[in-house]
DNA sequence: GCTAATAACTTGTAATTACAAGTTATTATT
DNA sequence: AATAATAACTTGTAATTACAAGTTATTAGC
């Protein structure tokens, strides 16, 4: 792992658990050029990239301000849905397991020849905060070289978090479609609401380290007490 | 301006006036160096703020590869709202000219002292897109040293324009909460749709350059013809 | 005691050099 | 002709130096 990166996931963990509040100063970049036997540039590297995640702002002349932490459920930022959230209990269960379908006609994205060649792995999810149904994922991931994908196990832990650890896939960028909509009879069942209740809908195309392979979701998600909260 | 910001913006122009397609790759970074009489640290800063912005992706080994530009209503993108949009008719109507109010009542972001001191401008303007009301937004903005404001007109250009070319303010972050809510009456009057039919509902907080100024915004969305578009 | 100049910080921009690592086209070998 | 090694690209990481520009604390002068 490169240096720049090093420090990056230190002061990210650092911010995370509290060694640095919201509005306190980072140390500045020459202090932490000594402290961990860097250069400037490096340094600026680590801090652009916290910048860029929203940990920090910076101001000339000043220093390197932190951000206040999103509190809320944080599924429009690029890192995985479950990360944002801390101290609230989230809880992932599998309602149907991967299993390998044809791509559905009329996807949400266009797809490229060797994603409609290669199949697509299937599956749907409930994710619930403090017992309470929020969102309703289904997910299509191309069958491209994920060995024993259809065999793993997802209940409580991410998607991503087992994208990441098992085929070292991560998620560098994406694209949204976001939608009000009337829900449907069967995402009412799932999510627990009356009929027709209005239903915050996302399409989602992710982007990975893999050029070429994208994560496709489609996610139905019930905003009645909580909102989607991200930052840009 | 600075030479990495000069060739980010002129690279941009491309990308969006189309001399740089989907899939091409700019030129590479040594011959972006030869070609502006830069050198590479100060290509790459432009580039990364390419990235960073979506319009192009880097592969090690292969070199910058051009983004598809969003199509959609690019209003989750930083820039202002109108900008994403490019042969769609898009239109502004401002239905209650800025004026000075004090903060609502239970805000829906926390507010500084120097925020609630100062006072609010309020005003609220209708988007329309090929003559469809989409947006409903009610706009508060601090009255902190913005002369004149009240008394300028918006009808046709973007908020964001006139703050930037007037007050030299631009948006570098911001926050927002999104839900899917039934929306009352007054709101389905404006969007020309019917009672209880869902509507998105945003609500955002904007920093900007100058250090504790920030633009809060509440939007309405009508999402039944168009979806939100954004990338992250 | 107050004010203004200054010094000592901070981050921002930029050139230079060097090598590592991934991709692609070429060349040599079989 | 197909394959494998290689060379010539590409971007990624990193140290070094220099000065510009914004912020804050100190100091000198009144």
């Amino acid at each position: 792992m490169p240096y720049y990166r090093r420090l990056y996931e230190l002061l990210r963990k650092h911010i995370r658990e509290g060694v640095y509040k919201e509005g306190d100063l980072l140390p500045s970049e020459n202090e932490l050029c000594s402290l961990y036997q860097l250069t400037r540039p490096t340094v600026r590297q680590a801090l652009s990239a916290l910048v860029n995640d929203g940990y920090i702002r910076k101001q000339q002349g000043k220093g390197s301000i932190v951000n206040k932490i999103p509190q809320g459920i944080g599924i429009l930022s690029v890192s995985g849905t479950t990360t944002a959230l801390k101290n609230q209990n989230l809880k992932t269960i599998t309602i149907e397991k991967p299993r390998v379908i044809t791509w559905p006609g009329n996807f949400m994205f266009g797809l490229s020849e060797t994603e409609k060649e290669s199949g697509c792995i299937y599956m749907t999810r409930l994710r619930l905060l403090n017992e309470l149904p929020i969102f309703y994922d289904i997910s299509y991931i191309p069958n491209i070289n994920l060995p024993r994908f259809t065999a793993r196990k997802f209940d409580n832990r991410s998607l991503f978090d087992v994208l990441r650890k098992t085929y070292q896939l991560e998620i560098t960028s994406g694209e949204q479609k976001i939608r009000a909509i009337k829900a449907e009879q069967k995402v009412c069942d799932f999510l627990q609401i009356r009929t027709g209740h209005p239903v915050l809908h996302m399409e989602r195309k992710m982007h990975t380290n893999r050029p070429g392979l994208n994560i496709y979701s489609s996610i139905y998600c019930n905003t009645r007490e909580h909102a989607i909260y991200g930052t840009f």
